[in-house]
Formats: structure tokens, C-alpha cells, sequence
DNA sequence: ATAAACCGTGTTGTGCACCACAGAGTCAAA
DNA sequence: TTTGACTCTGTGGTGCACAACACGGTTTAT
């Protein structure tokens, strides 16, 4: 059983981020203390932590991350990831957008100097 | 000369966000009537806003938009847009990279599966 | 026993770009 | 002149994911 600052230091997550994350049920202490109220955390909340470091990097909200790992047997977490996958593709086609947009601009612009 | 209301249908800025850019330098009014504080726009300052609606889909933040506004010669437009389009292709980027990494962990989890 | 290091709760703040609302004054058309 | 549409200011709220306090209790090492 770990406190918070081992575990902390353990995952990346800051201690006010493992505090968040127990408020909002994302990562909920494997065991509080009824008479300090320490949270200690064990090797089963390691591993969610590291699956939710990842999905940090994927851009996942808190809320997405939730859906994740209430569905504790992770069977739909493939597809979960493949529509993230969908989702950045997406994104990325909006800002291949933009830039086709900002060339128009540009090109409108050479051609009003142009006519000065 | 046209009031908030009327410029706002003109150019697709509502009242609040025309209010905001006055408050914050970006757009101001062409006139303000001293007696009743109204707000009086005009030509000039739909030109402007016209410039605006666009960096704005450009994914401009207001900051930016001040900075080019400044500038009224717009002698440095096309660098500050070519600037954004290498930001916008940066982000583009790193979101391919973010594919990979899902592509990895997916792969990871197969690998996982396969020896269950 | 004492001091340093740790832990909790509650609250406020952050950045961005607005939106929404209340209350009061103002203008334009009939 | 009345009425409805318009305008102003000031203030608070939004969403996201925490960060940063203050204050007080607890644990651990010496």
C-alpha cells in the first residue's frame, strides 16, 4: 500500500492530479484510512494509473477515461481507441483544411497587389 | 455608420463578441456617441471584421489577432499566416504521432491476448 | 519528545473567448 | 405619446483539468 506521494512519484500523476482523479471516480484509492483519511493506493491502482497516463497522451477527457475504465474487463477498448483514431483523423483533416483555407488568403491577397 | 446590431448581422459577430473585441482593443467602434455610449460602426470598421472572421477560422487567438490588427499596413500578414500554417502542420504532426502511439498500445494489447 | 515531513479539507485561481442576464436608459415608429 | 425595440454597464457563468494556497492534524525519524 502506497500514500500518495510514493505513488505519486511512482506514476507521473501529481498529488493534486490522484486527488482529482479520487474526486471525480476516476482513480479511487484502493483503501482510505477511516481515521485520518490517508488514501493508500496498491499495485491495482498502479496499473489503472498507467493505462490513464496513456490515455492522457491520446488526448482522452476525463470523462472518456472514465467510460474506459468503468467497463472493468476493457473489451471495448480497442474500439474506443480505434474511434479516437477516427477523431484525429478528423482533426487532421479540419487543419489540412485551414491551411488550404490560409493559401486562399494568401493568394487573394498576392493578387490584390498585384492589381495595384 | 451602423449599430451593434445591425453590424452584428452584417458580419456574423454577435453583440457579446463585438462588445469583447471593443473591450479588448481589437475591434473599436469607429464612433462612440458620448451622450448614450452607443457604439457606431462603419466601413472601415466591417473591413476590419472581415479580416477578423477569417483569422478566426484560422484558429487565430485574440492575441494573434491584435498583433496583425496593430500592424495596419499589414506588412507582416503573410509571414504571421505562413507562420501559423508551420504551427498548424507542427499540431498535424503530433497528432500523427499520437496515432502511432494508439496504434502501439493496441498492438501491445494484442501481443497480451495472444499469450493469454 | 520534538521537528521535519507528510496528509487531509476547503477554497480560490488559471486561460480562453466569449455567453447570459438584470436593470436602467434611449430611440424610432405609429 | 406611447410602446416596443434597441442600447448600455456590470457582473457572473461556462468548460476543462488541474494548480496553488492556507490551515490544521498526523506520522516518522532522531
Amino acid at each position: 500500500m502506497y500514500r500518495v506521494s510514493e505513488f505519486s512519484k511512482m506514476t507521473g500523476l501529481s498529488k493534486e492530479t490522484l486527488r482529482y482523479y479520487a474526486e471525480v471516480e476516476l482513480l479511487e484509492p484502493a483503501y482510505i484510512d477511516p481515521k485520518n483519511n490517508y488514501r493508500y493506493y496498491d499495485n491495482g491502482s498502479y496499473l489503472i494509473a498507467m493505462i490513464l497516463v496513456s490515455l492522457r497522451k491520446f488526448n482522452f477527457t476525463i470523462q472518456e477515461m472514465i467510460t474506459v475504465i468503468e467497463d472493468e474487463s476493457f473489451e471495448n477498448l480497442e474500439n474506443i481507441l480505434n474511434q479516437k483514431k477516427r477523431d484525429i483523423q478528423k482533426k487532421i483533416g479540419e487543419l489540412n483544411s485551414t491551411i488550404d483555407e490560409i493559401d486562399q488568403f494568401l493568394k487573394w491577397g498576392n493578387e490584390e497587389d498585384e492589381r495595384c
